[in-house]
DNA sequence: ATTGAGAGTTTTTTT
DNA sequence: AACTCTCAAT
C-alpha cells in the first residue's frame, strides 16, 4: 500500500499520532493521502468507528469512501461533509438546542421565508433592507459563533440594529417549526460541544481520528467543531492549500490554516507541493498568477511532467463567437478522434454565462451535462411536494405549511393565512395545529374555515401513509391533492415541464426506497434531498463535456479545461473589487480553474458580452496581465489573427493598474469593434476625443456619451442639474438627491410624456452623461 | 380568490 | 433576458 506513495506523501500517510497539516497544492495527490492514511490508521488497528473523515462535498465523500472501502474493505469509517456530520448529531442532541429529533432543515429559501413570517410577527418596518440582506447578516452571525442575544451592530446602516431585533425573533421562529437552517447545523453543533464537556468528551474518544479536508475553506464554526473533537485526542489531521480558499465569502476564515501552527505548536507538517496531474506550462502559468497574492503561505508549485501545449488566450468578438468557437473546437477534436466529449470542461464564473455554451453545444449536438445539482431541488414544483413530506415528518414546520396550505389553489387566500397566522401566533400553535381547529377561529367565515378543515383531512390520509415507501408518499400526494392533475390539464408549456420534474422526482424516490428501504426512511430521504450539493449531480461515467462554475470545479481535473470569460467584471467578479481580500479570492477561483487542467488549457474573453439585456464591451481581466507570456500563445479571430491587440491593451492598462488612483475611465481603449451585432454597429458613435470609445451599448434608446467604461455609476457620482440618462425614458435631469451610498436617490425630470420620476440610484439604470454640468 | 399584465429587480460563488 | 412582485380586473 505504501508502495505507490511518494516520500513527502508516505510521511503524512504514516503519521500517527498528534496533529498533523497537510499543505496540498493542486494535483499534489491530497486525496490518495486522505484515503491511504485511513487505510493505514485500520492496518494499524485502528477501529473504524473510531475515525472521522470530513469532507467539503458529498460527491468527494462518496468518491472518498469508495477508496477507503477500496483500500481496506472497511466501511465503518464515517466519511461525509460536517453539515451532515453535524445533522446526524443533532439529531441525538437536538433537545440540548430547544429542537426535537424530527427537526427540519431549511434550506436558504425556507429560511428567507421563515425570516419574513419572523418580521412579520415582530410588526416592525424592516423595509429598508430586503430578507436576503438580513439573512445574510444572520447567517455571518452564525458562521462566526455569535448567539442572537451576543449580537452586536457592526454595520452603520442601520442593517445591525434591524438584524439586533430580527435575528433572536427568527431565531425563535425556527424553534417554534421545529427548524435549523444551514448555518444552525454547525452553530448549534459546536454550541453543544462547547456547553456540554461530557458530551464533547464522549465525541472526542468515539472519534479518536478525525481528518479535515479542504480545511482553508473551514469557517469559525466548523473550526470550533473540529477542535472540539481534538482535545483529548488531538489526532487531528486536515489538509488544504490557502491558495485555494474560495469561500470567504461563506464565511470561510483562511486563518484557521494558516494559522494552524500556531494552534498546535507540536503539529507535524508536510508539504507536497510536487504537481502530477497538468502539464509544466499550465503549472508555471498558474504559478505565477497566484504569486500576486500577498496574503499566502509561499508555496513551491513544479511539476515533473512534460512541457505540454501553450496556454492559449483567445479573444472572440462576442459571446456568442465564443460559445460557437469552443463548441466547434471541440466538436472537431471529437470527430478527429482525438478526443472524447467527457475529455472538456467548461467553467466560468457565474451560473448565468452557462446558457451560451447550452445553445453552441445543441446546436452542434455535442452532449453536455450542465453541473448545477442544486437546480433541480430549487425547482418550485420539486419543493412544493418536498413541503408536503416535509410537514408530514415535522407537523411544526410552518415554512412547508404555508408553502402548501393553497398549492395547488384550493381557495384559500392571503386574508384567511392571514387570520390564521395571526390565532395561532395569539396562541402558540403551530399553524398546522391552528388549521386543525379551523371551526373554532371566530375570524373565520363558513366557506375559508370549510376549505381549512378539507386541507386538513387530506394531510390525515397522507400522514397514514408517511411510513410508507417515498416513492409511494409521493404518489399518492401527487394524486390526492390534484396538483398532478392541474398540472396535467394545464395548457401551458412550463406545466408540462413541470411535469417531467415531478416524474423526475419519483424516479428519484423509487432510487431511494431501493437503496434504502426500512425504518426512517422519510428523514433520510429529507435529509439526503435538503443537503445536496452542486456537484452532486455531476456523473463521471457519462461521457459528456462538463459546464460548470470555477467554484463547483475545485478537486476535479480534466484533459482539457476552457476558461472563459476572463473579463473584468466578471473574473475578478464587479462585486469583489472594492477590498484587496476579496480581489486575491478571486485570483484564487483563476488559480483553481486554470490548475484543473491535464494536457490543455484554453483561457477564453469576449469584446462584447449581452448581459442583462444589455451589450457591453469588455474589458480584459486584470489577472490575465500576470500570466507569463512565455507559457502562453495567443488567438485572435476576432480581427483577422491579429493577437498583438490584445497584449497592447494589457499593456496599456499595466500602467493605470498599478497606478492605484488611475481609473479605468483614463485608459485608452480602442480596439476596434469587429462588427459587433448590426444593431450595436448602427448605433455605435465615433469615439471621443482622448481615444476614449463609447462602452455601454444599451439596446433601446440613445447611447450615453462621455468615457465611462463598463463599470456603473456609483451613486455618489451623480450630482443635481446632472444629465443623465435612462434607457426607456431617455434623457432627463437630476431635480433632486437625498440620502447616501446605497440609498441614495434621486428624482428626475425627463421630456414628456415622461415627466418626473425617482429612482433607487443604487439599482437605476441611470447613466451621467455630463458631469458637473449643474451650473448651466 | 384567482389570474394576468406590467413594472421593477437581479445572484457571484453554495453547504 | 429572466424572474419576481404588485395591482387591477375578473
Amino acid at each position: 500500500m505504501l508502495q505507490e506513495l511518494t516520500e513527502a506523501q508516505r510521511e503524512a500517510v504514516t503519521h500517527f499520532e498528534g496533529p498533523l497539516l497537510i499543505l496540498a497544492g493542486p494535483g499534489s495527490g491530497k486525496t490518495r493521502v486522505i484515503t491511504h492514511r485511513v487505510a493505514w490508521l485500520l492496518s494499524q488497528g485502528v477501529p473504524g468507528r473510531n475515525i472521522l473523515a470530513l469532507t467539503f462535498t458529498n460527491k468527494a465523500a462518496d468518491e472518498m469512501a469508495r477508496r477507503i472501502e477500496r483500500l481496506a474493505g472497511d466501511p465503518s469509517v464515517w466519511v461525509g461533509t460536517f453539515h451532515r456530520f453535524c445533522a446526524r448529531l443533532l439529531r441525538k442532541y437536538a433537545r440540548f438546542v430547544g429542537l426535537q429529533e424530527n427537526y427540519t432543515i431549511y434550506d436558504t429559501d425556507d429560511s428567507v421565508r421563515a425570516l419574513r413570517q419572523a418580521i412579520g410577527r415582530l410588526k416592525m418596518s424592516a423595509d429598508r433592507f430586503t430578507p436576503e440582506t438580513i439573512a445574510k447578516e444572520i447567517s455571518w452571525a452564525k458562521n462566526n459563533l455569535i448567539p442572537p442575544e451576543k449580537y452586536q451592530p457592526r454595520h452603520g446602516h442601520g442593517l445591525g440594529n434591524i438584524v439586533q431585533a430580527v435575528y433572536p425573533a427568527y431565531q425563535n421562529q425556527l424553534a417554534a417549526s421545529n427548524a435549523a437552517d444551514f448555518d444552525d447545523l454547525l452553530f448549534h453543533t459546536a454550541f453543544v460541544l462547547r456547553e456540554n464537556p461530557e458530551v464533547r468528551a464522549a465525541l472526542d474518544e468515539r472519534y479518536r481520528f478525525v481528518l479535515v479536508d479542504e480545511y482553508q475553506d473551514t469557517n469559525l464554526a466548523q473550526y470550533a467543531i473540529a477542535r472540539a473533537l481534538s482535545v483529548d485526542h488531538p489526532n487531528l489531521a486536515v489538509t488544504g492549500d490557502p491558495d485555494q480558499s474560495i469561500y470567504g465569502w461563506r464565511g470561510a476564515n483562511l486563518n484557521n490554516i494558516l494559522e494552524f501552527e500556531r494552534d498546535y505548536p507540536l503539529v507535524r507538517v508536510v508539504r507536497l507541493e510536487r504537481n502530477y496531474r497538468s502539464t509544466q506550462r499550465i503549472v508555471h502559468a498558474a504559478a505565477a498568477l497566484i504569486a500576486h497574492n500577498v496574503r499566502r503561505k509561499e508555496k513551491a508549485l513544479f511539476t515533473e511532467n512534460a512541457p505540454g501545449e501553450p496556454v492559449r488566450l483567445t479573444t472572440y468578438a462576442t459571446h456568442k463567437d465564443e460559445a460557437q468557437g469552443i463548441a466547434s473546437h471541440i466538436f472537431n477534436e471529437i470527430r478527429a478522434g482525438r478526443r472524447r466529449p467527457a475529455d472538456f470542461a467548461v467553467f466560468y464564473r457565474i451560473n448565468a454565462l452557462s446558457r451560451s455554451f447550452e445553445f453552441a453545444f445543441r446546436e452542434l449536438g455535442i452532449p453536455y451535462q450542465l453541473v448545477n445539482g442544486l437546480e433541480f431541488f430549487q425547482r418550485k414544483e420539486i419543493k412544493d411536494v418536498l413541503a408536503y413530506l416535509h410537514l408530514l415528518y415535522n407537523p411544526r414546520d410552518d415554512v412547508a405549511f404555508m408553502r402548501i396550505i393553497n398549492t395547488p389553489p384550493r381557495g384559500i387566500g392571503k386574508t384567511t393565512i392571514g387570520r390564521l397566522m395571526e390565532y395561532a401566533g395569539a396562541r402558540g400553535l403551530t399553524l398546522l395545529d391552528a388549521a386543525r381547529t379551523a371551526g373554532e377561529i371566530p375570524a373565520l367565515g363558513h366557506r375559508p374555515a370549510a376549505m381549512m378543515e378539507k386541507f386538513v383531512r387530506l394531510f390525515e390520509r397522507l400522514a397514514a401513509a408517511a411510513g410508507g415507501p417515498i416513492e409511494e408518499i409521493v404518489g399518492l400526494l401527487l394524486s390526492e391533492s390534484g396538483y398532478q392533475k392541474r398540472l396535467k390539464e394545464s395548457e401551458d408549456e412550463d406545466d408540462l415541464q413541470r411535469l417531467a420534474n415531478i416524474e423526475e422526482l419519483l424516479t428519484v424516490a423509487r432510487d431511494f426506497d431501493e437503496r434504502y428501504g426500512g425504518a426512517g426512511q422519510l428523514e433520510a430521504f429529507l435529509e439526503e434531498t435538503s443537503l445536496v450539493s452542486d456537484t452532486d449531480a455531476w456523473e463521471t461515467e457519462s461521457d459528456r463535456v462538463t459546464l460548470m462554475t470555477l467554484h463547483a470545479s475545485k478537486g476535479l481535473e480534466f484533459p482539457v479545461v476552457f476558461l472563459t470569460a476572463v473579463e473584468e467584471g466578471l473574473l475578478p467578479h464587479e462585486r469583489s473589487r472594492d477590498k484587496e481580500s476579496q480581489l486575491e479570492e478571486e485570483r484564487r477561483l483563476m488559480f483553481v480553474g486554470m490548475t484543473r487542467a491535464q494536457q490543455e488549457l484554453r483561457i477564453s474573453m469576449a469584446r462584447y458580452r449581452d448581459f442583462r439585456g444589455q451589450r457591453k464591451l469588455a474589458i480584459p481581466s486584470s489577472f490575465l496581465m500576470e500570466l507569463p507570456r512565455d507559457a502562453m500563445e495567443l488567438e485572435c479571430p476576432a480581427s483577422d489573427g491579429r493577437a498583438d491587440d490584445l497584449w497592447r491593451v494589457i499593456d496599456q492598462r499595466r500602467g493605470a493598474y498599478y497606478d492605484s488612483d488611475a481609473d479605468w475611465d483614463d485608459v485608452p481603449f480602442d480596439i476596434p469593434p469587429e462588427q459587433p451585432s448590426p444593431a450595436a454597429a448602427a448605433e455605435a458613435e465615433p469615439p471621443e476625443s482622448k481615444g476614449h470609445r463609447l462602452v455601454r451599448l444599451t439596446t433601446g434608446a440613445a447611447l450615453a456619451k462621455g468615457g465611462r467604461t463598463a463599470r456603473a455609476a456609483s451613486p455618489d457620482d451623480f450630482t443635481q442639474g446632472m444629465v443623465v440618462l435612462h434607457p426607456l425614458y431617455g434623457l432627463g435631469r437630476i431635480a433632486a438627491l437625498s440620502g447616501s451610498g446605497a440609498g441614495r436617490k434621486a428624482t428626475v425630470d425627463f421630456r414628456p410624456p415622461a415627466g418626473r420620476k425617482k429612482f433607487l440610484l443604487a439599482n437605476a439604470p441611470l447613466q451621467p452623461v455630463g458631469k458637473n454640468n449643474g451650473n448651466q
